[in-house]
DNA sequence: CACAGAATAT
DNA sequence: CATATTCTGT
């Protein structure tokens, strides 16, 4: 809940969802950054930074004040700021622009509905605890994140554009510069991702007439590169940062699957909800209803934590 | 020790 | 199945 300070939305670009709850983690580095930033990219890539995208609805849901326009660069500097101080609840940035977003919701678990007032319970944390208090230090479990397909085609981008050789979790990370993503989580999916290669790699012609694979992977083209070696030469790229998004209400998805039927349409909230950002316009494909599958359901997304 | 990568676990 | 976490080796 909280507050967002910079959720400006990137042509919808990457909604990482985690339907859990936050959790703090010590990711913390800095340090090449800049040399990114200073050779930023032309426009292309660089959408309008400062729509605040929550629908006034979510907005007031989540008591979402209303959003200031942000610079680019206030964007990108308030997504550092935020992390980088959300860790330790401590010290407020200096900058007083920024609030501490938490990433999620509040609701983690919510574990019984009914009250199960099983004798048991009662005593443990029952009302006496107070929720809220500490504990949200180092106990809390970041939500699973989900690579939607703009993540994973930003992650593509960013793995050919290092040679396979130096794509490597943490610089992959940090060229992915989306904020809260883990080394962890961009190691996890590279490990699924090459394995994907390989398995290609294999099969040629295309042929995988397969109407179900619906894949991420399957709708991102691998590069060439990838079968054979691509040396690519320390080309600095840089993307824009992703600003975090928010945390979109996610229904029952999360932690118990079951999201919605298997082969029905799914989608009908799943993501609804969500906002997908508006934007229109630019990219063609970008959206959900383009790479995957079609009934995919997509959870959405956001993401918190810093690089 | 931090990291990458494979092996497991959820 | 998609991600996370744990285990190994470097």
């Amino acid at each position: 809940m909280g507050e967002v300070g910079d959720d400006t939305d990137y042509e919808g670009e990457f909604a990482l969802i985690m339907a859990n709850q936050s959790e703090d983690d010590y990711d913390e580095e800095s340090g090449r950054v800049r040399d990114w930033v200073m050779g930023l990219p032309r426009s292309s890539e660089l959408p309008p930074l400062n729509q605040s995208l929550v629908p006034p609805e979510l907005a007031s849901a989540f008591q979402i004040p209303p959003e200031p326009g942000h610079s680019a660069m206030e964007v990108d500097r308030a997504s550092h700021q935020t992390f980088s101080s959300l860790r330790r609840n401590s010290q407020p940035v200096s900058n007083s622009n920024v609030k501490p977003f938490i990433p999620f919701n509040p609701s983690s678990h919510t574990p019984n509905h009914m009250a199960s007032a099983t004798a048991d319970d009662a005593d443990s944390t029952a009302g006496l605890d107070d929720p809220d208090q500490d504990q949200s230090a180092r106990t809390l479990r970041r939500p699973r994140l989900v690579w939607t397909p703009q993540l994973h085609k930003r992650f593509v981008d960013v793995v050919s554009h290092l040679g396979l050789k130096n794509a490597v979790p943490k610089t992959i990370m940090q060229l992915m510069n989306v904020e809260g993503l883990t080394r962890e989580n961009v190691a996890s999916h590279l490990q699924k991702y090459r394995l994907y290669v390989k398995r290609m790699a294999g099969l040629s012609s295309e042929g995988p007439a397969s109407p179900s694979d619906n894949s991420l992977f399957a709708s991102t083209p691998v590069p060439q590169s990838f079968t054979r070696d691509s040396p690519q030469v320390p080309v600095p790229m840089s993307y824009a940062p992703v600003p975090g998004m928010y945390p979109v209400p996610v229904f029952g998805m999360g932690q118990h699957h079951h999201v919605n039927g298997h082969g029905h349409h799914g989608m009908g909230m799943g993501m609804g909800m969500g906002m997908m950002p508006i934007t229109g316009g630019s990219h063609g494909s970008g959206g959900y209803g383009n790479g995957f599958g079609p009934s995919a359901s997509y959870p959405h997304h956001v993401n918190h934590g810093d690089k």
